[in-house]
DNA sequence: CGTATATTACTGACTCGTCAGTTATATATT
DNA sequence: AATATATAACTGACGAGTCAGTAATATACG
């Protein structure tokens, strides 16, 4: 199609849906599932109303081809290089976490996660099995390696890994809110991230973990 | 009026706006500000509907009262008891903090900062002043305390009372949603506060802080 | 090749239910 | 009686979903 092409529209039924859905994503994002207007999901997608009726039975099926597709971008962060020392692997895996915590169609997700999945149970079970399922596994195998390796002290791999993603799904949107948290104006993405990585590794490092067993924090 | 009524009719009018407000925060908190029915909101409160524009100009305003009084709740909890060893006492604070969390008015409110706040900067801004302000601020107290008394590692004390902050109020969600991610669904409350809060110490006792440095996480 | 015919993708004005907000009326209080 | 508090029937705007019609493309036929 020329560039110069004054047809009103174009006929593409194999981008359509994805276009619709990006449009989506952005609308529901930032006025969630109920907040969000077709009318303004139409326009952002160049198309009419109609046509989002031809590729979804109605908005609630759309919210979830949107929340389906985007949660899908997850995977292959899983699988990542296999060289080097166990902590550093674990930076290079974290790294590749973050930048997709940070990305805008993550944050709008997690905003809808939290918000609505609760009225969608498959959607949500799908969404944990990705997010958590995938990336904390391959997590906690690299802690286990690094275990095994002495690079880092004994610890519970799962639960261990979910607090580098509980560190950072929490830091990432307060990056996200800049304005509504001003207490990190003043340091760039890498730095919280950074600031957060290297918190982290200072609590599994076999270094100086000389503290005993069972010395829980019980009052 | 009488205090010891026991006629049919005696409700107070004083109690009103406070009970809407009660059954505000439970529908705003399910279903989202734009998802909430108001007729909803004025069945659980046992009113009727015009009741609310009496107290309230609209569901905007109704919505920022709903806010400002569940956040006012969180005062108090930055001054608590200045007795013992400063991890004892930053044990116990971050124990009333992590109770505060799980109560479902902030859970509530906590989803509607993360979905809607940023429609609303004021009280965007009177949010953050009051969690993290307040909070954070005494935890950095605290933290600081610590490392003069060498009980903790030299840390920057906001920062690192953020990672706690971080840690928990993702663990809070969480476990909010145990069905959602099933992954705790074996844990209890507490134990999730205290894995968390175990983890937590380990990175910043100065026990066995050998570290150097400078030795941050670059790839 | 050109042009008639069929098919598919898309449009946008319309409908019809829903819900925030109003008002006319009733009941309690002073 | 006058005022404050509450009710519930009502209104009108708004938005999800529909559908009769139109524009773009594909195919059939000379």
């Amino acid at each position: 199609m020329s560039a110069s092409d004054t047809r009103r529209w174009h006929r593409k039924p194999e981008e359509r849906p994805a276009e619709i859905i990006d449009a989506a994503l952005a609308v529901f994002g930032t006025r969630g599932l109920a907040g969000a207007r077709l009318d303004e999901i139409v326009e952002r997608a160049g198309i009419s109303k109609g046509t989002i009726y031809l590729y979804f039975e109605n908005k609630d099926a759309l919210f979830r081809a949107v929340v389906e597709q985007t949660v899908g971008t997850l995977e292959g962060l899983a699988r990542t290089e296999r060289e080097g020392t166990a902590e550093e692997r674990l930076v290079s895996l974290a790294k590749d976490v973050w930048a997709y915590l940070r990305t805008p169609a993550f944050q709008a997700i997690y905003r809808l996660v939290l918000g609505e999945l609760h009225r969608f149970p498959e959607l949500a079970r799908f969404y944990s099995e990705r997010v958590s399922g995938q990336v904390t596994r391959r997590m906690g195998e690299i802690l286990e390696e690094g275990v095994a390796a002495g690079e880092f002290r004994v610890v519970d791999a799962l639960p261990t890994a979910r607090m580098l993603m509980a560190l950072f799904l929490t830091h990432a949107a307060w990056c996200e809110r800049r304005g509504l948290f001003p207490w990190l104006a003043g340091e760039s993405d890498e730095q919280v991230r950074d600031q957060a990585l290297e918190f982290y590794l200072r609590s599994i490092r076999s270094d100086g973990a000389v503290t005993l067993p069972g010395d829980g924090p019980e009052a």
